[in-house]
DNA sequence: TATTGTTATACTCTATAACTATA
DNA sequence: TATAGTTATAGAGTATAACAATA
């Protein structure tokens, strides 16, 4: 699909804001699967493979209010996907680090995702989907570096 | 910037998210210049250079409720910027088009808010970015099909 | 006195349902 | 009876401010 034919050409935002909603509302069902919430899921991948040494950088690292993800933590250590415990070098931090289980929902729950991606990259030329994902990780990356220093 | 050493990548969502954050508040100088709200921007973008027939459509067409955007076209019309009048043929429905001052305004925020996405867009390579804009320009097509079918 | 986590509250945004006017 | 637009209300999601524990 080319750009308009005077070669004007929709907002960024504009472009983005119905492709998100789509990916978001193709995520529903698979989060729902597991039990997980969005948030949840996003603390998943936020611990990583690394152990994070408090809630408040948790929360900044997936952008959210330290405040928003207290519940979500409580339900994750409920279920065992999480670990939560006072840092012992500073009893009012949180140590929280991802389970051998939750390590196992959280790639399944990507692979699922991931695969449902392919409906839409699935629809760009090879070469075009690869140069995509370069340039949209690179944007990312520049764009989380931009709001880290504003906050 | 290459993709992860291991070949993995970010979810989709989670790579758009930021990106349309820092958009999204890049635009909120500018629109604050002109006065306008982001759902007031949105309605004189979705007018284009025709008219309207219902202002459901028109909510449909940008993602909103048609609920949403009333209070967004009285505001509109007070300033001059849209024109709003009972269609002749059936007088339940509201014929919207843009004045010759409000293409202007949209015009000029358009221009300024795509001036600044040169900051981002600017990181890329020009060809990477000539493919970036046009894959994403086409994901957002299918997915604003995808969204309309839905509805 | 400052920081981490927590709780309660208030605020913003949005959708839902009920109403009017036309058809 | 059905549709376009409007209004009022309720709900979800979020941030803000106050508090307890620890440093």
């Amino acid at each position: 699909m080319p750009e308009q034919p005077d070669g004007r050409r929709d907002d960024l935002a504009a472009m983005l804001g119905p492709l998100v909603q789509v990916l978001v509302a193709a995520e529903q069902p698979v989060l729902a699967e597991h039990d997980l919430s969005m948030w949840g899921y996003a603390v998943l991948c936020g611990l990583g493979d690394e152990p994070v040494r408090t809630q408040a950088a948790l929360a900044q690292a997936i952008g959210a209010d330290k405040t928003r993800i207290i519940g979500v933590l409580d339900t994750l250590q409920e279920r065992g996907l999480i670990e939560r415990e006072p840092d012992p070098a500073d009893r009012r931090a949180r140590l929280l680090r991802l389970t051998g289980e939750g390590r196992r929902l959280r790639d399944d729950v990507q692979r699922s995702i991931q695969q449902g991606e392919q409906r839409w990259l699935g629809r760009l030329p090879a070469d075009e989907r690869a140069v995509f994902l370069r340039a949209l990780a690179r944007l990312s990356r520049l764009a989380r570096e931009d709001l880290d220093r504003s906050r």
